[in-house]
RNA sequence: GCCGGUGUGGCGGAAUUGGCAGACGCAGCAGACUCAAAAUCUGCCACUGGCGACAGUGUGCCGGUUCGAGUCCGGCCACCGGCACCA
């Protein structure tokens, strides 16, 4: 009888002898095929690892470690994203540098992945906030600056009445400080942007040529929003101006009944002398101006507006002078800043009119315009329309396009929901921004010798009461010269926010510690594009988002070989409590990860993140499950107490053996570990039939199950005396032909139901098959057979009247 | 409101993509071992009726296509996630 399995002593030592063999560094062998796998790396926060971070790590771990026995020379690194506000905010609540915190935070995390035993290739490390690594963000940021797609601009941020800080979106939650509860409102401030939308097009369009999963394409697809139409010019009656709209239905200009500007628009000031209701237009800015984000998102239904007294507009297809509104339901951000109204064909502006009493002029047959807007464009016919009646939405948005270019009156136009991306925060703990204000020169950037710009030490991280970086108070670093002018200038105090280090990290992954430029072009040949990358759907319209416009923007560059960063997207479900809730302290369901590798191993804690549900969908934790993944390890580990002697598979089992090869090869590049795992439980099962197997039998289990639990499956191969080891080996490959049973088990089924099973050799004919189902069930044939089906090793189907 | 996803035993979940619904695991029940318990091993385990062979019902609901539907089509319902006045 062999010892009791104990992953207390074979799991540390199996870590300790592949950190010694450098067992999963993967060098540059141009002559291998490569495969680069990626996932998300983590945020070092003090809490420490969730059960949530094992899923996607176990997953491509699996991945990585069954392609390098396939002979792929695998990339499967980790680092750290490490800026960000909790550890800012736990610095300055403990008065501790936050650079402290952070490498505490990082030594923590990282035994805890080692403890788990991932093939990481712990040589490629990478930390976001090491200078040698925010040289080269810092570097990306210049290029951006010096190609004009970073610029300054005043913007409205999110400042918490409370803290007296400038927050990100994230840490607004419901109108208020996620901090202090205080209420946010949003006051101007002079803000770095990344010009993101000049690569709206291309981030739309590349997706097609990627293999990412659904979901995520139409969730980038719907972020970016773009829409085409057309921008349409309206005379104001009486006057040498145009108000130009943006609409995606031009076909519908006819029944443009009043029009709405938003309540920015330029022009109710440049129009003053003219309203005669000026007053009243104001005031109704400043109501709109005071409405918290939940006024104007919850309270959306009811429309509020005011006419505009004194200035009206000429329809340009049929002369009619109709109203102009101003209302907040029109966004300045957005098109023009003003719009058509068509109520019979839009259900806000259907709602408007309903509310305000004007014309609802129908121009699409089809609905009852009266009773709510008939928005269809797929069938309806124009009607009051002029030259367009008669004629499909389709057909009439063409003409119309066209008529409206002939007579110089509207343009074709495509618009996107994408805005620029906010870069700037008024933080401690982020990369510089590597500029300098000059009064002369205005913002310029710090010549690239001098990068990286290091976070200088402050003697408080506390931002300040007025809105700015802590970075502000340090006026030896702030006073700096003009590189281009020599004159007195000022650094910028702003830092970067979190999504810009993990913009780029996984090139830096590739050649971590060239320190002349990003990393080796040959090198980036190599490896690009990252072959697959897993992560949470909760980064699909930010970090992957940001990550494929900063890649494409280093494209164009000429600094990356590849238009695009991952050729495959995948994501992984969350990991809930016991209770099906989501974990968190308050709800005290929170499951540690070291208790879990204290009480059952790193490998059972591996088997059962695989092993708990479909790896897209959400799973509730369960700790009768993580034991029954335990029992599962402890009979792999009996069964070297059956084993005899021999290099071949035992007859019995080979089809079996044949069977599983195929299923969990398959299964773990499918993503369907648990079906995978659930295969060999379903041969290790087999096996104790069979009362003993063939060393050759126990090897092939050992391998197929070592991606899943490389601990135990590395101990078994010593102890069975195989060479060299578990990670150097190769994979198995399965003979189809010898995956089929030789006579099948058939169901016959008489109008559908099954009626009798019949063994019946695999390669039967269908005449035989079926004759040997008629024998079978022949006592209930009693009617007259009108059609017979043999569905090959599965069903006889007999069809009676 | 719009977009996407999910719905199968007591529970987590399978089902070669139109072919025997419930693999595998958990829990439960019975038995073996034990003074006993735990662990381990063996067997049973969708529901209803029947001692039983067996029969009927069954994949959120209603309808359809098909020899055959968890899977396809039409119409609903519930829950989860994303976006939210984007003209």
């Amino acid at each position: 009888m062999s010892e009791a399995y104990n992953p207390k002593a074979v799991e540390p030592k199996w870590q300790k002898i592949w950190d010694d063999e450098k067992a999963f560094h993967a060098p540059h062998d141009y002559s291998k095929p490569k495969m680069y796998n990626l996932v998300e790396f983590p945020y070092p926060s003090g809490q420490g690892l969730h059960v949530g971070h094992p899923r996607p790590y176990t997953a491509m771990d699996i991945v990585s470690r069954k392609r390098r026995l396939q002979g792929y020379n695998v990339l499967f690194p980790m680092g750290w994203d490490a800026f960000g506000l909790p550890t800012e905010n736990y610095a300055i609540k403990n008065h501790i540098h936050p650079k402290i915190v952070t490498t505490n935070n990082v030594k923590r995390f990282k035994s805890q992945l080692h403890a788990l035993g991932y093939s990481f290739d712990w040589e490629r490390e990478v930390n976001t906030t090491d200078p040698g690594y925010y040289h080269w963000t810092q570097w990306i940021f210049l290029q951006m600056f010096k190609k004009g797609l970073a610029y300054k601009t005043e913007m409205p941020i999110n400042w918490c009445t409370g803290c007296k800080v400038g927050l990100a979106n994230e840490e607004v939650v419901g109108g208020v400080c996620e901090r202090c509860g205080s209420p946010v409102v949003q006051k101007m401030q002079s803000q770095w942007m990344l010009k993101i939308t000049a690569y709206a097009d291309r981030l739309i369009d590349d997706l097609d040529s990627l293999d990412f999963i659904e979901r995520v394409k139409v969730q980038q697809k719907n972020w970016i929003g773009r829409s085409h139409g057309a921008e349409v010019d309206f005379q104001l009656a009486g006057k040498d101006a145009k108000l130009r709209v943006y609409t995606t239905r031009p076909d519908t200009l006819f029944g443009a009944t009043y029009m709405v500007v938003s309540p920015e628009h330029p022009y109710i000031d440049q129009f003053k002398d003219d309203i005669k209701n000026y007053e009243e237009v104001v005031a109704y800015r400043e109501a709109a101006a005071r409405k918290s984000d939940f006024e104007r998102t919850e309270l959306a239904k009811d429309k509020t507006g005011v006419c505009i007294d004194g200035i009206t507009a000429i329809n340009p297809v049929n002369g009619k002078e109709i109203p102009i509104w101003v209302s907040d339901y029109v966004l300045m951000s957005y098109g023009t800043g003003a719009i058509m109204a068509v109520p019979a064909h839009d259900d806000r502006d259907w709602e408007f009119a309903k509310k305000f009493d004007l014309p609802i002029i129908e121009v699409i047959a089809g609905g009852n315009v009266q009773e709510a807007a008939f928005t269809d464009v797929e069938t309806g016919t124009l009607v009051n329309s002029g030259f367009l009646n008669g004629m499909s939405v389709a057909e009439a948005k063409k003409a119309i396009t066209e008529f409206l270019a002939e007579k110089g009156l509207g343009t074709p136009k495509t618009n996107f929901k994408l805005r620029d991306w906010v870069f700037s925060r008024q933080r401690y703990w982020g990369e510089p921004i590597p500029i300098v204000k000059c009064e002369k020169c205005g913002y310029v950037a710090i010549p690239e010798e001098e990068l990286p710009l290091e976070l200088p030490e402050v003697d408080s991280y506390m931002p300040t009461d007025t809105g700015e970086s802590p970075l502000a108070h340090m006026t030896e670093w702030v006073n700096t010269t003009c590189p281009c002018c020599g004159g007195p200038a000022k650094r910028e105090t702003d830092t970067m926010p979190q999504w810009a280090g993990s913009s780029w990290y996984f090139l830096r992954y590739i050649d971590p510690h060239n320190d002349t430029c990003i990393a080796d072009p040959e090198a980036m040949k190599y490896w690009l594009p990252v072959d697959w990358y897993n992560g949470g759907m909760e980064h699909t319209t930010l970090h992957l988002l940001y990550s494929r416009f900063w890649h494409k923007f280093l494209y164009d560059e000429g600094v990356v070989p590849t238009p695009e960063p991952y050729q495959k997207r995948t994501s992984h479900g969350m990991i809930l409590g016991e209770n099906g809730e989501k974990m968190s302290k308050s709800r005290g369901n929170v499951i540690n990860p070291d208790d879990i590798v204290n009480e059952f191993g790193a490998d059972t804690l591996r088997t059962y993140e695989m092993f708990i549900g479909a790896f897209d969908l959400a799973a509730a934790w369960s700790q009768d499950g993580v034991k029954g993944c335990r029992k599962f390890l402890d009979r792999v580990w009996k069964l070297q107490d059956l084993v005899t002697e021999g290099n071949a598979y035992t007859p019995a089992l080979e089809t079996k053996i044949h069977q599983t090869i195929k299923k969990v090869s398959n299964d773990y590049e499918e993503m369907k570990y648990n079906t995978g795992i659930a295969a060999m439980m379903t041969l290790v099962n087999e096996y104790y039939k069979a009362g003993t197997l063939t060393k050759e039998d126990y090897k092939v289990l050992l391998v197929l199950l070592n991606p899943v639990a490389p601990h135990i499956t590395e101990e078994l191969w010593e102890k069975m005396g195989f060479a060299g080891r578990i990670y150097q080996t190769t994979w198995p490959e399965y003979d189809e032909a010898k995956t089929v049973e030789a006579m099948i088990e058939v169901a016959v089924q008489l109008n559908g139901k099954v009626r009798a099973k019949i063994m019946v050799p695999a390669d039967a004919s269908a005449a035989d098959a079926i004759a040997a189902g008629k024998e079978a069930v022949k006592d209930r044939l009693t009617g007259t057979i009108v059609k017979e089906i043999y569905v090959p090793g599965r069903l006889v189907n007999l069809v009676q009247k």
